[in-house]
DNA sequence: TCTGGGGTCCTAGGACCC
DNA sequence: TCTGGGGTCCTAGGACCC
């Protein structure tokens, strides 16, 4: 058996966690630069706040129904996520963690020593005693039969406790008829278009369709839904495995003409692709680079472009993916178009340390030492960092985040005060 | 003024090899 | 140039996920 536990409105709940006020308070948390709705409380969901509402648009719709608003805070975020997860560790060796707040665990034989409804309910308590963060929780013998019943579960908190379980026929049956085939795991925008031109609706329409055209039009993924979905486990946990590209993209928080300036974001955005590539211990032999224009402004000249560059040797050093990021930038960039956004993207990895040898050209071995030196002092030194001479400063890339909530939980002088007092 | 960011897997077709 | 069969590697793009 496999349980689906997904956190509910994970970043809404993590706000909350801190700020006992904001209970049962509409909560909408928003992206980068403060840019549209990601997350929202039960309440706010319920006022009409819809996913990926543009906060500029909403502005009176927040203050009217007393939306509290906040910007997204990753460092909170990211701790509480690992909190959950070592508790779920607790529960089962096998464990996959899927999402920054979804986890998979599997229950191999488990079933003859637990009751596992009973199980479930233990797992949703002691994770939400243990870190303040409400779960859901879904059990199937399948991966893709636990996310319908994850669904389940927190669709009907009063009828299931958040905890709900397919262990049999009957139930199975009824939970895929009731299940839109849009909302299934697995199905997306195009397959839905072609399923519902098939006549199909929801998930049981979808099991009972012929394997034949499943496999033709939706390839070996879409079988091994379909089975999985019967009831036929096809999905295993899978294994932790290292990145295999590493991006760093950012919309600007106003449009930039200026080819310093772009510049200047893109040797920053290298340098954090840099330091995770470090972190995984690894090189990447290849760097793409994209600039844009803003989709949403019809009125403006459009552009879209981006370059692949193949690197002559594999590294991770900040200064040579800079020189090399600058490199694939210059390909590209055009004067006269108002920009919104770039990224860069690293891929092609290789070890650190297996650089073959090239006579001619090989990264400079000086910078293995330089780059450990600077992470290390970053490190220590938090936000206050050593940079490249073509990076700014004074600026970080999250130049908007006007609600930003405390560090609560990652920074000591962020850390909440606790008075007591004599009895 | 203002609309997120970061990933994975699979497939088809081209280029090339014997 | 045509005639045949069998294979690999790489890449772009599609589809999906949170």
């Amino acid at each position: 058996m496999f349980a689906l536990v997904d956190c509910n409105n994970f970043y809404a709940s993590c706000e909350r966690v801190f700020q006992p006020k904001l209970r049962n308070q509409p909560i909408a948390v928003l992206s980068n630069n403060d840019g549209c709705v990601i997350s929202r409380s039960n309440e706010a969901k319920k006022a009409g706040v819809p996913m990926g509402a543009p906060a500029y648009k909403f502005q009176d719709f927040f203050e009217k129904n007393k939306i509290h608003v906040v910007s997204s805070n990753y460092a909170l975020y990211g701790d509480m996520s690992n909190r959950v997860m070592n508790l779920l560790s607790e529960f089962t060796p096998e464990i996959e963690i899927y999402s920054i707040d979804e986890a998979f665990l599997k229950f191999e034989g488990f079933e003859k020593h637990f009751d596992l409804q009973e199980y479930g309910n233990q797992i949703r308590y002691k994770v939400t005693k243990g870190t303040g963060i409400p779960i859901s929780v879904g059990i199937a013998p399948t991966k893709a039969l636990s996310k319908v019943a994850n669904k389940i579960a927190k669709k009907f908190p009063e009828k299931t406790g958040n905890v709900y379980i397919i262990d049999n026929d009957e139930k199975r049956i009824k939970a895929l008829n009731w299940l839109p085939i849009e909302d299934v795991w697995g199905i997306g925008y195009g397959h839905t278009k072609r399923l519902k031109a098939q006549g199909i609706t929801t998930a049981l329409d979808f099991i009972n369709y012929e394997e034949k055209w499943v496999q033709k039009n939706m390839g070996i993924v879409g079988l091994r839904l379909y089975k999985e979905l019967q009831g036929i486990s096809c999905l295993d946990l899978e294994e932790v495995t290292d990145k295999k590209n590493i991006a760093t993209t950012r919309s600007f928080e106003t449009n930039y003409k200026d080819y310093e300036l772009i510049k200047e974001r893109i040797v920053t955005f290298t340098v954090s692709c840099a330091e995770k590539l470090r972190k995984q211990k690894a090189c990447c032999n290849a760097i793409v680079v994209f600039l844009k224009t803003n989709r949403h402004r019809k009125e403006l000249d459009q552009y879209y472009s981006n370059y692949v560059l193949q690197l002559p040797f594999p590294t991770n050093s900040n200064i040579e993916l800079a020189k090399f990021a600058t490199e694939a930038l210059n390909k590209i960039f055009k004067e006269g178009f108002e920009y919104k956004k770039a990224g860069v993207i690293v891929t092609d990895f290789s070890p650190e340390g297996t650089q073959q040898l090239n006579l001619f050209q090989n990264s400079n071995p000086k910078h293995k030492k330089l780059m450990e030196t600077v992470d290390s002092i970053n490190r220590k030194m938090g936000t206050i960092k050593i940079k490249l001479a073509t990076q700014d400063l004074k600026r970080t890339w999250k130049m908007k985040q006007e609600k930003l909530s405390p560090k609560y939980s990652t920074k000591i002088a962020d850390a909440i005060k606790v008075k007591a007092w004599d009895v």
